[in-house]
DNA sequence: ATTTGTGAACAGTTTCACAGCG
DNA sequence: CGCTGTGAAACTGTTCACAAAT
């Protein structure tokens, strides 16, 4: 498969997310525009972009098209682990979340400095203080950081997970994460959503 | 001004973000390309989209920059009102989250369809019944929904919020929101968040 | 009759490269 | 001299439009 362009990733991760809850059994290009606000021609080109010949003329299977998607996000390779950094309320909200469930992602551990807070809260993954971080990474083989420090602490948490060998960390803090190119950071604060909607 | 590209509006907020902890009084192009990881080219045509002629040759004095983002992103117009729909886990933690404050977004109430969370959670603005959206949203005008619904409740809670004029969303569920297209999602939730971090 | 797949045209975004300023 | 501002070039992404498929 060629190489996807950021704007077609991030649609096709949301139609991932839509044909999910989608009750049919067949799908048009027309129809996920509508549901979705893209333009059909964008998303046949997404599609097209997949190498995938799963349409027939008339309209998607969604079956094919979900287990397409599936290899094309990667979501056939096995679990993928992901810790929490910080457990703030935010932290704590995600700590019994059962988004992931069914999804190829697990929290595998939870982190904080304040040792108070990981000996008390619970939660169905291990709780360990933040200098147990690198070991608890590497043994565990963990690839994505969830960070819900407050966000004094942002820059220098984000560091020390990239010394750690994290190179995707979905940053729930206001804060503009500096890190170097091979790290990526999904931007997911509230103040930040808010402010580009408001543009 | 000209109006502004979707993905120069996205870095601008970052930028915005990003100055209002850095420290120093001058910053350059080539300093924020090393702090955001982006081009210093594009740094430059960013802010020089802004129209605002701030930057003297030897780099932009901070303050100034700060003040034509603040202008240009909306910052100086007023206080926006937002409020939380579904008090779950997720929906609590933003309840007594600090990170919106100094800002220009205030979250003026929260809604549930169970009465007793309603009822029995304590937050600095008030706490209604789902039955009262509508009217406390049309009172209260406000502009901003953050939904933090269960995920089977979040396209219908979604079409309740633009039925009552809501035209921006913060969507914290891994579901693709159906909205009319003068209505603006952002998709924050954790699951949608890695999918994308893992392609 | 619809709908996909797709080359070609078009529009939008980024990068280049350099004049002009401090 | 290093830095911004900025046309122009290069590149990327989107839309058009229609042949092929059912």
């Amino acid at each position: 498969m060629k190489t996807l362009s950021e704007p077609t990733k991030r649609r096709l991760v949301l139609l991932e997310r839509l044909l999910a809850r989608y009750e049919e059994k067949m799908i048009t290009s027309q129809k996920i525009a509508e549901l979705t606000g893209w333009s059909a021609a964008v998303v046949r080109r997404d599609i097209f972009n997949l190498e995938l010949n799963c349409g027939a003329s008339n309209g998607y299977k969604v079956a094919d098209l979900q287990e397409a998607l599936k290899t094309a996000l990667g979501m056939t390779s096995g679990q993928k682990k992901c810790c929490i950094v910080g457990l703030t309320k935010m932290g704590q909200a995600l700590l019994d979340n059962i988004e992931l469930e069914g999804s190829q992602f697990k929290i595998a551990a939870g982190f904080d400095s304040n040792v108070n807070r990981t000996e008390v809260l619970r939660s169905s993954f291990p709780l360990h203080p933040t200098t147990m971080l690198e070991q608890v990474i590497r043994d565990e083989k963990i690839e994505y950081a969830i960070l819900t420090v407050p966000a004094q602490e942002a820059q220098s948490a984000a560091k020390k997970l990239e010394q750690c060998g994290i190179k995707r960390i979905v940053n729930y803090t206001p804060c503009v994460l500096s890190v170097s190119k091979d790290v990526c950071v999904e931007n997911v604060s509230l103040l930040t959503a808010l402010e580009t909607l408001s543009i």
